[in-house]
DNA sequence: TTATTAGTATGTACTCATTACAATAATATA
DNA sequence: TATATTATTGTAATGAGTACATACTAATAA
């Protein structure tokens, strides 16, 4: 199965009907390690498809996030950074050049205490920092 | 020491000159478990300080965070949310009515993998979901 | 006391991410 | 095909956050 076929039944299995618009964002973003941000989206896609509005990104990305297709994280900025990587992973934000790093983290070794009467949905580990290119300057 | 002379010894410890709007910031952080905005701020204070400007809290809080006397946090909405506890503690945000728990975690437990070479300087922890009071109704 | 200076606060105007909405286009169903 | 439904577009509006010039306050020196 290649990488539109992939996306497609994807989309399908969440009931999402796969436009081109849909197909392409939900491509893109499962293929880079950026974290793009609207804008990086719209951009990137633009020469592929010369009439992708900005609105269509928004709505398109709130729609995959709400299917689970993707997650949304902020960072020190008040942009909204998209990941379609949904397993549990933690984001590094370097607070000198903004660029988000993922890495790996063990969250059932967490042990919390005072949500015993929540339904907790979503867990995100979110450290700041300087990163090692940062570091070396 | 009372509330406000304790608000102003922190500000002093930290080389800020305690003015008026910077300890009633302060104190009002330090004595509220609501994470609140900085409209939610100035709106509070503004009883007490007639003339407080919104840009006078954006400022104070940035220099609070920055002193390292609170912690700034981003919900699901493009807002930042203010918390004088620097303690090491997780915040949980209902999706339904938006409000903002926290909760005791063990930081120390988590392990994570791919962080060797960056230089970490602040660790997050959130989760969403729904609270109690959302899910009884 | 007055003058000087540095630090602090204010208000306005601006930037920019995001959303609302109405109009248009594309797709599915009959 | 015709019709209903859904998707996309462009524009205008909202609202958080910032920049900046002005006004104020407090401390120090003369």
């Amino acid at each position: 199965m290649n990488k539109v076929e992939s996306a497609i039944s994807l989309l399908r299995s969440k009931s999402i009907r796969p436009s081109i618009a849909r197909i392409k964002i939900l491509e893109y973003l499962s293929h880079t390690t950026e974290h793009p941000t609207v804008e990086m989206i719209h951009t990137s896609l633009l020469p592929a498809i010369p009439t992708l509005s900005k609105a269509t990104v928004y709505k398109t990305v709130g729609l995959l996030v709400e299917a689970g297709l993707a997650r949304l994280l902020y960072g020190e900025d008040c942009e909204a950074h998209y990941d379609a990587d949904i397993s549990d992973h933690g984001h590094f934000q370097c607070t000198r050049c903004g660029k988000i790093y993922d890495f790996a983290v063990n969250l059932a070794l967490l042990e919390t205490e005072g949500l015993e009467r929540f339904a907790v949905t979503e867990r995100n580990v979110f450290f700041r920092g300087a990163c090692p290119r940062c570091l070396s300057e």
